[in-house]
DNA sequence: TGACATTGGTCAGAGGCTCTGACTAATTTG
DNA sequence: CAAATTAGTCAGAGCCTCTGACCAATGTCA
């Protein structure tokens, strides 16, 4: 359903969505590399995609659900794990007495330390490979299009 | 672990990594409703990703594995999910005879042309979002990009 | 105010995905 | 030819994700 067409053979131009996933998924098994290094490896990349969209003053299990694209019983069992493991603690949120709010621990931010320093890294590899330039323009380009594809933008 | 860092607060410019997701999901959800509501939702996310990758003349398990970055068992489970449901066959590998190429079926590439107009659509739509010409540089920076995040480039 | 709908979240159960370990068969290497 | 490698399978365990049913707090509106 990607790239060089059907039975027929000739061979098009790739898939943007390709083309996205591809150093996406190099730079998320990087930062993930570095992790497990780091000592950071009693999480899986499930528990992961939720850790990482908790602000810093703490977010709703909802909206993790609705961010990750998971269902609200996932999102629970996947942060019921993370606490368990001291990534995160979950509040009472002040404003309504339904909901708590996951906040990150201690752990959690020296987890982002040790992610965002990988990814530094990378994007600086990223940058030596294509250019400033153009390195500049894919980002700019990149962020345009959240606009119109990112529902939480 | 990604964007607004940490409990100092200063926001800084979004990880890449993000910026490349965002839209990569946006994409594949519209390819995932477009198929389902052409009538192919026999088939899981996890399928799709190993069906995609079955090249026009077939594809050996293990590199349907390695490319998916999944066990081969994994990749062995899926493919007879698929071959349950009639999107691929397994025939005799004539190089090998140990092997067995995965070869899309009849409606596998049905469903493939139901993807690539998706597909092609989304692309138009982009390209009209950011201008012909900042599509072309996106498009040229993900495809250079390829060569140092792609080991199957 | 008081009924009703909505929203935040949990519990229970089922099914799907993915891994490790162990194994067979064919191929390649020395 | 013997040993090492490679293609693939079987078995079992654990994790992830969903649907459905449910409770409690909040919002809506006559």
């Amino acid at each position: 359903m990607t790239a060089d067409g059907g039975p027929d053979g000739a061979e098009p131009e790739t898939n943007t969505g390709v083309l996205l996933f591809l150093p996406y998924r190099a730079l998320e098994n990087r930062v993930f590399a570095a992790l497990a290094e780091a000592g950071f490896d009693d999480f899986t990349p499930a528990q992961a995609r939720v850790l990482q969209r908790i602000g810093p003053h703490g977010t709703r299990l909802t909206d993790l659900a609705e961010q990750a694209q998971v269902t609200k019983q996932t999102a629970g069992f996947l942060v019921d794990q993370l606490e368990k493991a001291g990534y995160v603690r979950r509040v009472p949120d002040p404003t309504d007495r339904r909901a708590r709010l996951v906040c990150g621990a201690e752990k959690a931010w020296a987890a982002k330390e040790v992610a965002d320093g990988v990814v530094a890294q990378v994007e600086k590899e990223w940058a030596e490979h294509l250019g400033k330039r153009r390195m500049r323009q894919l980002r700019e380009a990149l962020t345009s299009l959240r606009e119109i594809t990112d529902p939480w933008a």
